[in-house]
RNA sequence: GGUCCCGUAGCUCAGUUGGAUAGAGCAGCAGAUUUCUAAUCUGCCGGCCGCGCGUUCGAGCCGCGCCGGGAUCACCA
């Protein structure tokens, strides 16, 4: 039985019992909030009208209908023109009663929905960076928190291996390699590739100076650099499937695969289905055949495509250039169509850089004006916003990327400092030791970045992400090692942690409080879900794990000596636990027994 | 210039869809440990929610107009 409707329907009752029937919206019926003494509040302004009295009395005469009508609400008290209903404790015992024996608790029923949720889409010529670690984060996160919704999720990664970038590297590699590999060198894959892209930028910025000391403009220079002639000359060799061309590109991606799968491995995130833009970047073409007999796209003269968007307030943008070859909306256009299409999706999530809103604005538009509104729709752009440092934004050119690989283990290695300096790792294996500071500090990690709104640029700042009291990662997963270790000792001496709490246990305010809490974790996970946002769910387990370490500071559990209450207690713990391993799966951190 | 996003405490951020006296953390100040984990807890200090007008019983939230910041408007992906 649900709550908030039961509460409603009696106050309905009460409302229409005392001034007639009334309409849908009228009735507002929230949490009170923790300040205030109740469980559940009743905004009387928009009753007004109806009853003809002013709040307080409308208030009041609510108020006393209710508590003689219906056994749970034991009292209320008004305040201005708000109803406080204040329920019987007994009834928050059945409740924890209820949460707790329920196994799938937070998790909704099935809903038939399939979802697609796409995130990561590497380039293959450089190693990730915190960029990359936001959107990843993002993208797997949402994917849980999706599941827990009860829908069935897809997720998808599009790999960019093709096009003149990849060439880069590669052309670098062959002229200035000398045979290098990452077993020779030492070097994880996606590293190795990368130096060899910033390789090529050295040698093609000097190769322009040169053109342009010998006379030649900038944008010349720029074209005519020998370096850059021959990367273009690459490009064509493995569009024609030249088999030197071909074996070299599938070599360095190789390795820059291997390299990627260690990065996702350490960041725990994964794929149901990886795309590659090699097998899907010539798709798209039909839907512009199609576009243009339907009369929405035109051909100029030099035979590229195109659709006019300016009556939408957009601008004019290419679909097909006049080589017919593809651009990135063609593309786009084809995996979209295809996708939709091969796997009857319901919905389809792209977690892309807000860089791209431009993109998506015209993808769906586009599609929409194709005839396709039906699931077109259904596409959802998550927009993050870029991740910027201390010092400003992230430049590649400046040296001022963050790596993705460097990042996770130097905030590795920091809670492994910590944890030592406190004394926390004595007695510990050198395995349990790896693990524990592994689950620290990509929790600091995870948890800093997933705690903001998706939407809004983000400070991503070293020093307050490894800080490990306050609103972090660690803090939480700190709150559940001390309920295991409470759990262990009393499981040590045998004393056992009830299923459920007795009606007749007196239970403080903080202990209602806290089961207030519990109860309002499926909600949160709804609202998490309708929002794609990860960061509902991090102030919730953060709120719960604050408001139970506050508690456990000042009531001790395991020394209690009336067993009721000590064991209503337990379960509580048990619960609080629970419910925090649970909330912090769906933003994919781990959550270790002991630290 | 067009389109989109952001603006809340010194700093980093919440604010559950329009409700009560706007919340956390960090930083600063003052305290708490014979204790089940002090990676903790308690208290204090700190606000024209960018500005203005409007909508209504009520606006940080909705509408309009400004101001400030960012992204984008490529035959790159």
């Amino acid at each position: 039985m649900n709550i908030e409707n039961y509460l409603t329907e009696a106050v309905r009752q009460a409302v229409e019992a005392l001034y007639g029937p009334l309409g849908e919206e009228q009735l507002q019926l929230q949490k009170t909030r923790r300040e205030f003494e109740g469980d559940y509040t009743l905004v009387t302004f928009p009753l007004l009208r109806k009853s003809r009295k002013s709040p307080e009395a409308t208030a009041q005469e609510i108020g006393e209908y209710l508590t003689t009508h219906v056994p749970e609400i034991r009292s209320y008290n008004v305040i201005k023109g708000f109803l406080n209903l204040v329920l019987d404790a007994s009834f928050w015992s059945g409740r924890f009663t209820e949460l707790a024996s329920d196994e799938h608790y937070g998790e909704a029923p099935a809903t038939g929905r399939t979802i697609m949720i796409e995130y990561s889409s590497p380039n293959t010529n450089k190693p990730l960076h915190l960029g990359h670690i936001r959107n990843n984060l993002l993208g797997y996160s949402v994917a849980q928190i999706l599941k827990a919704n009860g829908h069935t999720v897809i997720k998808a990664n599009l790999v960019n291996d093709r096009g003149i970038h990849i060439c880069k590297s590669m052309l670098a590699w062959k002229l200035y390699g000398g045979g290098e590999t990452p077993e020779s060198s030492g070097m994880k894959g996606d590293h190795l590739v990368g130096k060899y892209y910033v390789e090529f930028d050295k040698h093609y910025k000097s190769q322009i100076k040169e053109l342009m000391a010998a006379g030649q403009s900038e944008e010349e220079a720029k074209k005519n650099a020998p370096i850059m002639r021959e990367a273009q000359e690459m490009l064509r060799k493995w569009e024609a499937r030249d088999p030197e061309v071909y074996t070299l590109w599938e070599t360095m991606n190789g390795w820059v695969y291997a390299g990627f799968d260690v990065t996702y491995k350490a960041l725990g995130v994964d794929f149901d289905k990886v795309y590659y833009e090699s097998q899907t970047y010539l798709l798209g073409k039909s839907l512009v055949e199609e576009g243009l007999k339907k009369g929405v796209f035109y051909r100029r003269p030099d035979n590229s495509v195109w659709i006019d968007l300016t009556s939408d307030g957009l601008d004019e943008k290419l679909l097909l250039r006049g080589d017919g070859t593809s651009v990135y909306m063609t593309q786009d256009l084809g995996t979209a169509y295809r996708r939709f299409e091969d796997n009857k999706l319901d919905d389809m999530i792209y977690v892309v850089g807000n860089e791209q809103n431009y993109h998506f604005q015209v993808l769906k538009l586009v599609l929409k004006k194709l005839g396709y509104a039906e699931w077109s729709d259904h596409i959802t752009h998550l927009s993050y916003g870029m991740v910027e440092l201390p010092e400003g934004k992230m430049k590649s050119r400046e040296g001022t990327v963050v790596d993705a690989d460097d990042l996770i283990a130097d905030m590795v290695q920091t809670a492994r400092e910590m944890s030592a300096e406190l004394g926390k790792l004595d007695g510990c294996t050198e395995e349990e030791a790896n693990a524990v500071s592994t689950m620290v500090g990509l929790g600091a990690l995870k948890y800093f970045i997933l705690k903001v709104d998706p939407k809004k640029t983000m400070l991503f700042d070293p020093r307050e992400s490894i800080d490990f009291n306050g609103n972090t990662g660690p803090f939480i997963q700190y709150t559940h090692a001390r309920i295991c270790s409470v759990l262990r000792k009393a499981a040590e001496s045998g004393v056992a942690v009830p299923a459920e709490i007795g009606s007749d246990v007196p239970l403080l305010a903080e202990e209602i409080d806290l089961i207030k809490t519990l109860t309002e974790y499926p909600a949160t996970v709804k609202a998490a879900g309708e929002n794609f946002a990860p960061s509902i769910i991090g102030a919730y387990v953060y709120d719960l794990a604050k408001q139970f370490n506050g508690y456990y500071h000042d009531h001790s559990i395991l020394k209690e000596e009336n067993a009721a209450v000590r064991g209503m207690r337990l379960a509580l713990a048990q619960q609080v636990a629970r419910v925090i391993r649970k909330g912090m799966s769906l933003l994919g951190i781990d959550v270790p027994e002991r630290m």
